[in-house]
DNA sequence: TGTTTGCGTTTGATATATCAGATTTCAAAT
DNA sequence: ATTTGAAATCTGATATATCAAACGCAAACA
């Protein structure tokens, strides 16, 4: 054993299935609304301009089921099933998993971690005065990420992961506010305190009112577009 | 038209698919401990011994992953994932969405939905008395159905029936005791008081505090049970 | 004209075959 | 004795074939 350490494993990106990949192209077309509710989505029709057998992609369906953006009926088809009270609905579960695991942090979080979202929100607030969008959001993925580290919940933290819908572009969108970037902070700090102090329920409280009030932010916007693209 | 009412549609229990029967199959022994974490689950031998092809059996592993019971790894294969610590979160998850639920039917509920809710709770009295366990599971189930509809979440809802990992034997085992009943009542007849006074936040820190400690009554006689077992 | 019946087409469900990556084995080399 | 590496083998990933249910449309009938 002499200096495996030095080596890390190759990331395996290059070699994603089939079904993973086509159920990313699904899944972000159902969210970003080119498949509306309600539509049939045919199973060799799709899997012929993919360019794929059907195998795969009825993986894929089976993953996008359970995660409830379609609807299979047997010997019938499947359909997509989204629209804008089931974003909201998905909003609120991201609320309220995510605040079930500051509620965890606030009971397991050690001194290192709590130095970590320390630095991290001087860094926000910094990022603030420079007007560094990118940078806020890279820091607030990092911020979230110490949580569900101090949390040592993994299963939630999974669970959180399938309840996102908006991408990168949507958040850049609602960074573009001067007040939202002030207040992700200050909500930012405010969570961080309560988890450093150890309150439970502080953080939980302050955790899902932050991912609501972020959340509609989101919602608003998206149905605004999509307002837009109607009158078009 | 004639008559078609007296026709009661077949239950379409018989023609449900091979994917969602192998998926039943495979998640109870999963969570019934008869599968054990870290076991890898081969393809071909699996369908082999249940008498089916590999293609319904593929389908049904993709939904145990994406509920996080199974976890996959490319061209090598699909391993169980499943421990205490994992079933104490999918318990923490269930209490994080379902108090979300309350807190949404705290402010959506209509009257009538809350004499539904009264009328529950008047029948769980008297099944406490008549020590009745099977009404009282079926009156915990509906009550907890009155809510779910009052929230209007049925994104919600089917969240959460993905977090429940006990089976009706599990139920009965937990309420054969005295205490439990009465504490289970209590606490159902403090989270309908919540909701018919439209109090959100009470509503949902009740919900929470009910299932979490329910849950861990839950927990308990699980680890009870498998340390019988081990001795054995 | 409205309803029903029948058959051909479509399409999802399932089975089987093929491909390619991963593991194992075992002998040759050091 | 240990290491290496190539072939055999295992196994999941993907493609293709087959089966049967559901749909649609038109002919038959009332």
């Amino acid at each position: 054993m002499e200096r495996d350490d030095v080596l890390l494993p190759v990331e395996p990106v290059f070699l994603k299935s089939l079904r993973s990949h086509v159920y990313g192209l699904v899944r972000d077309a159902i969210l970003s609304g080119k498949l509306k509710s309600g539509e049939k989505l045919n199973e060799r029709q799709l899997a012929g301009s993919l360019g794929i057998s059907t195998t795969p992609l009825k993986e894929a369906f089976r993953i996008l089921e359970a995660e409830g953006l379609v609807r299979s009926e047997p010997r019938r088809g499947i359909y997509v099933t989204f629209d804008p009270a089931q974003a909201e609905e998905m909003m609120l579960a991201r609320a309220a998993i995510e605040s079930m695991i500051a509620r965890q942090a606030a009971k397991r979080v050690s001194e290192e971690q709590i130095l970590r979202m320390r630095a991290l929100l001087i860094e926000m607030r910094t990022g603030l005065e420079t007007v560094d969008v990118l940078e806020l959001i890279n820091l607030n993925e990092r911020f979230h990420n110490v949580i569900h580290e101090a949390s040592g919940c993994a299963y939630l933290r999974r669970l959180q992961g399938g309840q996102s819908i908006y991408n990168h572009t949507a958040r850049l969108s609602v960074l573009s506010e001067e007040r939202e970037r002030f207040l992700a902070v200050e909500e930012h700090e405010a969570i961080a305190d309560a988890i450093a102090e150890r309150k439970p329920d502080l953080a939980e409280q302050r955790m899902r009112d932050h991912v609501i009030r972020s959340g509609e932010k989101h919602l608003i916007r998206v149905s605004q577009s999509e307002d837009q693209k109607d009158r078009a």
